[in-house]
DNA sequence: ACATAAAATGACGTTACGTCATATACTTCT
DNA sequence: AGAAGTATATGACGTAACGTCATTTTATGT
């Protein structure tokens, strides 16, 4: 049992300098650089020690979008678990992603790369059912968030359905956002945009359509959970 | 003359063909399914012929996403044709859009794919050019039509630069609602939702974000543009 | 009909994936 | 300690697909 454990350590350890590798390679050269042979060479094992690992290279990918959603998971909590008011809160979430984004471009990556469908397709059923629980929790955080503006009265729906519809558009803005930041030809096309504010400000945009009270208008958001982001570390 | 004529015919009709398989094989298929070499079988011609025609797989792609920006010019250039305020033809833009993710998956498949920035490194120069120069051309009739409401009052802003800060916000928008309609696995994350709405809803939410007059609250944007597209024969 | 130019071909070289029989290291038992 | 047995690591190999280019085929012009 002592045995298996460290055998195991080891194991894992492994795993992690895989992953480093792959992460750094990915980032460095992309998708079609990413090189099975040249990681294993990389981290002085070979490729079959890989394969114990990984079923394929798309695998690899798809343990890497994990870490990625994981990380997301770790931030949008961090800024959920301020002091504030819903709308506070969700603006906290804006706040911490447009810097995650600008720190973190291989979790990008990751990200474009496992939407395209016929990479997913390759990555182990295991690691489906993991992206897909990571997504949903990553729904239900939000989802927890607008109950709660809608219990206080800081959001009034004209239709109970309208809730999920607001939840996938925030989704879709945040992954919109996230692939034009992330993507070296629509930077071009917006030359003098600030991309790490595109999100927060577009978020504060959508909350004022929805009429999430108070409005921007009345309230610096952005200035009042900046602030208290800073103040308890997180920023 | 007359002979040039009929060789260019005849090598354009031959890349039509070649562009309609790849098409059907990247739809079906993915990219890991599409297949230079089977291409060739299936429209009766070798492999270097093919290659007469693109440098290389990922510059076939290139091109089907250069078909894939047109057709969206042309159907913005339609919707923003309609008589109506600037609203009313932004919000014929998302009208339009949205039947169109869902009665073409495979323009989005293109799209998907030319987001990797190692896939696009590889398209041919030109045609990497020409993908430029058509976003910037959507992004320039977006932006005409803010002016327009800019212009007449619709539309007030705050400062000059907010202008672009809201084409990205809505261009991201568009991109993020495409991704996550043409995701399986998102639209499991989201199952009661109506996708081809999602973009035209969360648009006015946006527009009414900005205070673009008048409100959606006082106007009925979709139902009166719906009719006028449809008796404009657009939809 | 023949010479010449243009176009199509597919065998070939290359790369990288993923497998698996073999070799190596480690554990356990006597 | 040494042998037997088990677990782990290896890299040569089979395969697939890309992209090239010398050769062949087809078309054009005199």
């Amino acid at each position: 049992m002592g045995t298996y454990s460290r055998k195991q350590r080891e194991f894992e350890k492994r795993e992690e300098l895989i992953l480093e590798a792959g992460r750094n390679m990915l980032l460095e050269k992309g998708y079609l650089g990413l090189n099975m042979e040249r990681i294993a060479e990389e981290i002085e094992y070979s490729k079959g020690t890989i394969y114990k690992h990984f079923c394929c290279k798309e695998d690899l990918v798809g343990r890497l979008m994990i870490e990625t959603l994981m990380k997301i998971r770790e931030i949008i909590l961090k800024a959920v678990g301020i002091d504030g008011t819903a709308r506070e809160r969700m603006t906290a979430i804006g706040l911490v992603l447009g810097p995650f984004m600008i720190l973190n471009p291989g979790h990008l990556r990751t990200y474009e790369l496992m939407r395209i469908g016929s990479l997913r397709e390759k990555v182990s059923p295991e690691k489906l059912q993991t992206i897909h629980d990571l997504h949903h929790e990553l729904i239900s955080i939000i989802e927890k968030l607008l109950d709660e503006a809608l219990e206080n009265g800081e959001l009034v729906l004209s239709c109970p359905e309208q809730k999920e519809n607001i939840i996938a558009a925030g989704w879709s803005m945040a992954i919109g956002a996230y692939m034009v930041f992330s993507d070296v030809d629509d930077r071009h096309v917006f030359p003098g945009i600030d991309f790490k504010n595109l999100f927060p400000d577009a978020l504060q945009v959508m909350m004022d359509g929805l009429a999430w009270a108070p409005l921007s208008s009345e309230r610096d958001y952005k200035g009042i959970v900046e602030a208290r982001l800073r103040e308890q570390g997180f920023l």
